[in-house]
DNA sequence: TGAACTGCTTAATCATTGTTAAACATCATG
DNA sequence: CATGATGTTTAACAATGATTAAGCAGTTCA
């Protein structure tokens, strides 16, 4: 297997890919992986000798808590086409792990490629540093809205942003989209706990923002719902006029 | 001017520098700028066409929120020997700005210089690539502070970390170091109200952690304050065996 | 010296969120 | 069909944090 199209995608939403930057992404050599609900994809350890690329599903970077072994809070989502640990490459490794929410697939890519890409494809290095650089900004946006909003706008602001993360690559459209996520692991995201989002999301249905059942979202008032979260998708940096280099 | 020893030590702490690494920081051009308390060091565009590396006090990420102009959230401090916004490089801009906290002294450098570098320093962009990695996993930790930690405890862990990166460059040591960051300020940081923060630094004081007065902190009880904090400095990455590459 | 200003501290009150408990729905399975 | 398991919903109460207001301390500057 290759990488997903969903990364092509990805990139391609952001800058121009070359002819030789395709092929080397089309040719390079990946190993298929599937996942139940729960399941660790990543471990929180510090040997990756590969990183993972989002296929299918959703998946978690998930920080078990020092001294309360039975919390956890989730600083990341992560859909398809997204890389997820690069860090592993570029840091010694990681300090959370990786987990499946609902059941994910993923292409694995050894570090052995990727050190040969930063040494033949300087412009490739800089777009996946590029991609780890709006997984940054995902973070700060999630610290402002922790900071700045209250619980329903919180848990709207989140759903706007998977949404539109979604709708980049293709994986979601007409504003409804399946979310595994269980109201506990929602709570790990938003640092409520899980009696409060439920207060959030009852909420959101009583405002007619949005319909929810099991894992089947529709986001009946987009406007009333990124205007409650004060949503500004700048920070996903996407179709910005770019300067070649 | 050149870029600051502080950075390289930064480096150093986390990998091995090649003579060749060492000789290109030690020879890049930079544009050395002082600034006074709350300018603004980097404007929250999208046309950076230099990065800059903290050379001399305290800078800060400021998100300023939709709708609400007079209200902010700060994201990220910066101590010197932190490539600020290395961001401003690899994506199309930043999202917020970078203000001076305290006065504050910078190296700008040229993206023109670092694009030069991705073509011929493999090793070294890697390097570049792992600071900004740093910094998400300096936000994801903030994100489980916020999550999980109450006003004290989260006001314990930011001086935990801040001391320990100030420790790190050399640029703190014996428990001591100045912050020259408002009540006000601290309260866009951890997301409380400014009273609120004041409870805060009232209840370490209190418990005998710290001793703070003007700009100037010591710690008292590093073990105390780390264990209120649940501390634990891996996530900075610091000193840790890794393969060459 | 003494306003005026800025930032720190405290108190009182109110809003938001956490905790505990229990009812309810759904689903897999004996 | 009954049972247990899992997840959602609701309620009552407790804890945490926000807001408003006011006093206090140190500085600047007329």
């Amino acid at each position: 297997m290759a990488i997903t199209e969903y990364f092509i995608r990805f990139l391609q939403r952001r800058d121009t890919l070359s002819p030789r930057d395709l092929e080397w992404l089309r040719a390079v050599p990946t190993q298929h992986a599937s996942f139940a609900p729960g399941e660790v994809i990543v471990p929180a350890d510090r040997s990756a000798k590969r990183s993972c690329m989002m296929l299918r599903g959703l998946s978690a970077r998930s920080h078990s808590l020092v001294g309360r072994p039975k919390e956890r809070v989730i600083t990341a989502l992560h859909v398809p086409g997204d890389f997820v640990d690069l860090h592993g490459f570029v840091l010694a490794g990681l300090e959370h792990a990786v987990i499946a929410v609902g059941s994910v697939e993923v292409e694995f890519i050894d570090h052995s490629e990727l050190v040969e890409m930063t040494e033949n494809f300087p412009h490739l290095t800089r777009l996946l540093w590029m991609a780890t650089l709006i997984d940054a900004a995902i973070h700060r946006q999630w610290l402002v809205a922790a900071a700045s909003l209250r619980s329903s706008a919180h848990l709207a602001h989140l759903l706007c942003e998977i949404y539109t993360r979604l709708n980049a690559v293709g994986a979601a459209s007409d504003y409804q989209f399946s979310l595994n996520l269980l109201q506990r692991e929602l709570a790990d995201i938003l640092g409520y706990s899980p009696i409060h989002v439920n207060r959030a999301v009852r909420d959101l249905r009583d405002r007619n923002l949005i319909r929810w059942s099991g894992a089947d979202i529709t986001i009946l008032d987009w406007q009333g719902l990124a205007s409650l979260a004060r949503f500004d998708p700048t920070y996903l940096d996407l179709d910005l006029e770019r300067q070649s280099r």
